[in-house]
DNA sequence: ATGGTTGAAGATCAA
């Protein structure tokens, strides 16, 4: 019998392909982009989505990042303030027709579809308003822009609502559940915490059909943050931190959900950013 | 109830 050529073997393992993808807000990337060495070093994510550049997109340290080891690069960056970027391994569209959220032009998300094991990944990079320090709208404008904003996303996320594989991550500066934050009651009125928030970004995941990836693998009633205060005076000891950073995905995709990282770390790094990066991987 | 820290811009604002 003539030998057959010799086939890749094929097992569980391989049969699918991973996509690891990370968010981090990287509180000025012309400051903090030497750190990125440490995040792919710890979480080798394929996609890196990052949120509050701060750099005009003629300043973005390109070659810097190109350099990291992620070839394709898109930013929607500002002066001074907020500012997203994708920086990728594999190659993406960057989506045009998404909606300028309150008519801002404030470069607050960036929507691509990468090119994905399997087929196209669509991928949304937000970076929700912080919403100012007093929780009523009627007297913070930041906060009724914050609320605005998640209204809008909401309603958005309604006409994508039936397509598959899609992913939302960033800062949505709003930690949902009374584990997301250290304390429940005493953040109760704390912008971040409010009932009025956390009803908007619910409405905003039932609407959209978003799948929290996070608490895939984090049961509802561990405590888990992925942002803690510069101004405590040891962050760890404190360790008075919320869930400001999230990642969603459609329900076709939570069953490809494999595994999650949180890179608490990364908070005690030198000069660190007041968020860690997060990580999802995908089997696809 | 307040203040605490950081980054970018520019002597203050946003977070």
């Amino acid at each position: 019998m003539a030998k057959q050529p010799a086939a890749p073997a094929v097992t569980a393992e391989t049969a699918r392909r991973s996509l690891r993808i990370a968010t981090w807000n990287i509180n000025s990337v012309r400051l903090r982009h030497p750190l990125i060495t440490g995040i792919v070093q710890a979480l080798n994510p394929d996609v890196l989505c990052l949120q509050e550049t701060k750099c005009p997109d003629e300043h973005l340290p390109i070659e810097a990042l190109k350099a990291l080891g992620f070839p394709y690069v898109a930013a929607k960056g500002m002066k001074g303030y907020n500012g997203v970027a994708v920086l990728s391994r594999i190659p993406f569209v960057q989506r045009d027709n998404d909606p300028d959220w309150c008519l801002k032009g404030d470069c607050r998300h960036l929507g691509v579809e990468l090119d994905a094991p399997g087929g196209p990944v669509e991928l949304h990079d937000f970076y929700v308003p912080a919403g100012g320090d007093v929780a009523d709208r009627t007297v913070n404008e930041k906060f009724a822009h914050k609320l605005d904003f998640v209204a809008e996303a909401t309603a958005w996320s309604a006409t994508r609502a039936t397509a598959t594989r899609r992913v939302m991550l960033g800062d949505l500066n709003i930690a949902p559940l009374e584990h997301d934050v250290w304390s429940h009651k005493q953040l109760l009125d704390v912008v971040s915490h409010t009932p009025i928030e956390v009803a908007a970004l619910t409405e905003w995941m039932r609407v959209g059909q978003w799948h929290d990836a996070l608490r895939h693998f984090v049961p509802a009633d561990q405590k888990l943050y992925t942002w803690w205060s510069y101004r405590a005076k040891d962050w760890a000891a404190a360790n008075r931190g919320r869930r400001l950073d999230h990642v969603w995905c459609s329900p076709d995709l939570a069953g490809n959900l494999v595994r999650h990282q949180v890179l608490q770390e990364a908070r005690g790094w030198e000069k660190a950013s007041d968020h860690v990066p997060v990580m999802v991987e995908l089997a696809l």
